[in-house]
RNA sequence: GUGGAUGUAGCUCAAUCGGUAGAGCACCAGGUUGUGGUCCUGGGUGUCGUGGGUUCGACUCCCAUCAUCCACCCCA
């Protein structure tokens, strides 16, 4: 290898233009967010690791060998987030929000990190966009939730959509069901892959998400979790397609649909698609209900429902060149000579004040180094500055799409300008 | 973790059978133009990913290694 510096394996820059597109996505959901009531959170990139053992569970795969785990200089074991639901209910429960209101609505975006094989749409460092709400065990606000992904999805233009749904059930409805599970599965046992055989003892609801061919065909006749759950669960779940067939929300219910994530109880969901290539990652959105991390992680019994969004992969499967989402410059100025550019800059200052994106050439180059680079900038108008204009005070602000030029002058550019862009 | 492909200029890529590398883009200048986008002309950079090996000679063949991409697995 070189000298020279590079990134992490699976940590990558975000660049112009792609960074418009990312800011793009995070714009929508902010504003869609605001609309429901979430407020912004932005928790720390590091927790104590003790967290996410117990928030996220020792039983799943990202705190048994994912976690960027290290000691600090006072030897605290800390971890790089892996995800950001547990940082979130630690802040609620550090900051005693069940005490200050009846229900919260929190979202954050940032880096989470895991280590894991590289492949499209799946890095070591990646950035999710979640929603958290505490305080409401109603099954209208799962439905909530689930059409406002599908909403979010609509206004990005991503298509087509499919939204899993399913109850994995709590308490005594889930130890039954994985007793039946587990009661169904062990005579099959030997016919099933090493990895199954092991989560038959850990974690048998994962079995049901196997992807090998002949474990799905003893999982297809496996019992389903949804004809185990009690009234209570069985009602809920029944109110949470009821309100989303009001809302007119499509959703697919999958009995085998499971997490990876151990916190989860009652609804879980996640989003899927065919669009942007992403091959296995298709699964875009996932969350579902934690009913009992909060009070778990010794917090007060507090109901809870959240998602996050992988930004890599729903960026990749958004429309639109990201060179689309660049900030159009209005206005080009173009200079010759330091006292031209000396009020070139000027000029600039007033119009950027005014609102306007606008790009001065502060480079010593000619003509038309400048129009090429206005040309490559896309500007709407152009403005070229030399001695003449900066004697008359007159110069031609030309429209570049058209070469259609307009006399200004400089005193009145800025009202001119804004009064071009408008039309 | 398993399997496959690819590493050559800032970027995208070429280089026949082994004879120490070129093009386009991008950038700047000149010509044309109104000091002005197109067009024309000119301008230069490579430890050929890295380390070994074979050979008179390696970008080319062999081995190793690293990186990137893709599939599987898992996940968002």
């Amino acid at each position: 290898m070189s000298e020279t510096p590079t990134s992490v394996r699976g940590m990558n820059d975000l660049l112009p233009p792609d960074s418009a597109k990312w800011q793009h996505l995070e714009r929508t959901c902010r504003d869609l967010f605001t609309r429901y009531g979430y407020a912004l959170v932005r928790p720390p990139v590091v927790e104590h690791t003790e967290l996410f053992v117990r928030g996220v569970g020792e039983g799943s795969d990202i705190v048994g060998k994912e976690m960027y785990t290290f000691a600090d200089r006072s030897d605290r074991s800390l971890t790089l987030r892996p995800e950001l639901t547990a940082g979130l209910a630690r802040a609620y429960i550090e900051h005693a929000m069940a005490a200050k209101e009846a229900v919260t609505r929190w979202w954050s975006l940032g880096p989470v990190f895991r280590y894991e094989a590289i492949n499209t749409g799946r890095y070591r460092q990646f950035y999710q966009i979640d929603c958290e709400v505490y305080g409401v065990a109603e099954p209208t606000l799962d439905a909530e939730v689930i059409a406002m992904l599908l909403a979010l999805y609509g206004e990005l233009g991503v298509a087509p959509l499919t939204m899993l749904v399913n109850n994995v059930g709590r308490g005594e409805d889930r130890s039954r069901y994985r007793a039946a599970l587990v009661e169904f599965l062990t005579p099959h046992a030997a016919g099933l892959c090493a990895d199954c055989q092991r989560r038959l003892v850990t974690n048998p609801l994962r079995v049901l998400d196997c992807k090998v061919e002949a474990d799905r065909r003893v999982v297809a006749a496996a019992p389903s979790v949804l004809d185990h759950l009690g009234p209570e669960a069985r009602a809920h779940f029944d109110t949470v397609l009821a309100t989303l067939d009001e809302l007119g929300a499509p959703v697919v219910v999958e009995p085998r649909l499971v997490r990876g994530l151990d916190y989860y109880t009652g609804t879980v969901f996640e989003l899927t698609t065919t669009a942007g290539n992403l091959g296995s990652q298709s699964t875009i959105v996932a969350g579902g209900r934690y009913d009992e991390m909060i009070g778990d992680l010794g917090g007060p019994a507090t109901p809870a429902i959240g998602f996050g969004i992988g930004v890599e992969r729903t960026v990749l499967c958004m429309p639109g060149d990201p060179a689309t989402f660049v900030a159009p410059v209005g206005v080009f100025i173009a200079a010759r000579g330091e006292a031209a550019r000396r009020r070139a800059t000027a000029l600039a200052h007033a119009l950027r004040a005014a609102g306007i994106v606008v790009e001065v050439e502060h480079r010593d180059v000619g003509m038309k180094a400048q129009f090429r680079r206005a040309d490559k900038l896309g500007a709407r108008y152009s403005l070229a500055l030399g001695e003449a204009e900066l004697a008359t005070g007159a110069a031609k602000l030309k429209e570049m799409a058209t070469r259609a030029e307009h006399d200004v002058t400089l005193a009145e550019l800025v009202a001119t300008v804004t009064r071009l862009l408008a039309a």
